[in-house]
DNA sequence: AAGTTACCGAATATATTGTACGGTAAAATT
DNA sequence: AATTTTACCGTACAATATATTCGGTAACTT
């Protein structure tokens, strides 16, 4: 990609990011976008058929990268359907989030924008199927699979919105735990 | 209140809800519930400062109403803190969604607004509350007491969600019997 | 019966969206 | 190095949406 389309599309997201923390997405308008950004309106146009696509190409770049990044290092030792043995991937995310890597603390802690946490719940339920195994042997008779699948992915997701929302005065590890104790 | 007002205000709910069947929350117009609910604009704006606020106002009217009649039945048997042995607060109000009271439903189906959810949510949590001591048994040693709040509230609303959004063919006993299952 | 209130309808100022165009500088191609 | 392509800027602009104002009318209240 051209060095010119890249810096724009950077300057667009990190205004766009910026914002995020200000307001909510509803009431962001584009011309605020592009003042940040400092860019034409044309070329917001080039780059973003809307505000919405914005947000949505936004999601995939950052959640795509920490997914692939927790996943990368399990697939990397081949532990997909063994996720036990090494570092649980779920505690790995914990750790990304923690350390706030790309801002997604950010974003995620503004009270604004719902359609984040979807895309993030979407990123995540994705994970969970790779690594449901893990939970196999709690899963309760008679629970239809797709609950259970469901279940772990909006526990996990409501945990770290609790985490957060709480103003994360506890360890990825704790939070972990507490995961691990209810699902 | 003035019946020329409560007219007004049931014509641009009811206008409201139609359209938010239809599309999503941020492409509806004033203009359109205006031209649906057959009100002039300034009446519009004399009831509702925003869109917004319209919705708001909407979800606290709805919720209020569905979490109070789980409530009040309950309240009614004084059994606030022993929902145990009548029929459980939760169930009571999945069979409220199962009926479609008050086109809950349709509104809670769309793949539109998160905000709706959110104020759903919120409801939840304050009947969370009240009827907590009826898992405490389950609450695992070492769990914060918030967390596990938090975590029977968003359970049940994934599972609400879960169930709505397979198309709701399981019966709400399943339902509950699931989240029972799960907590 | 008189006063108050909510409404309508239309006009209007303001803001936002999305598109179009000519000119310019950076990048790729020859 | 010269040429072509590409992305960009800035401005302008049409289309749409928001929110306010105001005079007149009908419905409620006292």
């Amino acid at each position: 990609m051209d060095r010119r389309q890249r810096k724009s599309r950077e300057a667009i997201f990190s205004a766009f990011i910026s914002l995020l923390g200000e307001k909510k997405f509803s009431s962001i308008t584009v011309g605020e976008i592009i003042e940040k950004a400092d860019v034409g309106r044309a070329t917001f146009y080039a780059h973003f058929e809307t505000k919405d696509y914005l947000l949505k190409e936004l999601c995939e770049d950052l959640f795509c990268h920490i997914f692939d990044l927790t996943w990368g290092e399990v697939n990397g030792h081949r532990h997909i359907f063994e996720c036990n043995d090494t570092d649980s991937p779920y505690l790995h995310l914990l750790r990304h989030i923690e350390r706030n890597d790309n801002g997604i603390t950010t974003l995620l802690s503004g009270r604004n924008n719902e359609l984040f946490w979807r895309y993030f719940k979407a990123g995540l339920d994705k994970m969970v199927k790779s690594c449901l195994p893990m939970f196999e042997e709690r899963r309760r008779e008679g629970l239809p699979f797709e609950f259970w699948e469901n279940h772990i992915s909006s526990t996990f997701t409501s945990a770290i919105r609790w985490w957060i929302d709480g103003g994360m005065r506890e360890p990825a590890e704790n939070v972990y735990r507490y995961f691990s104790l209810v699902v």
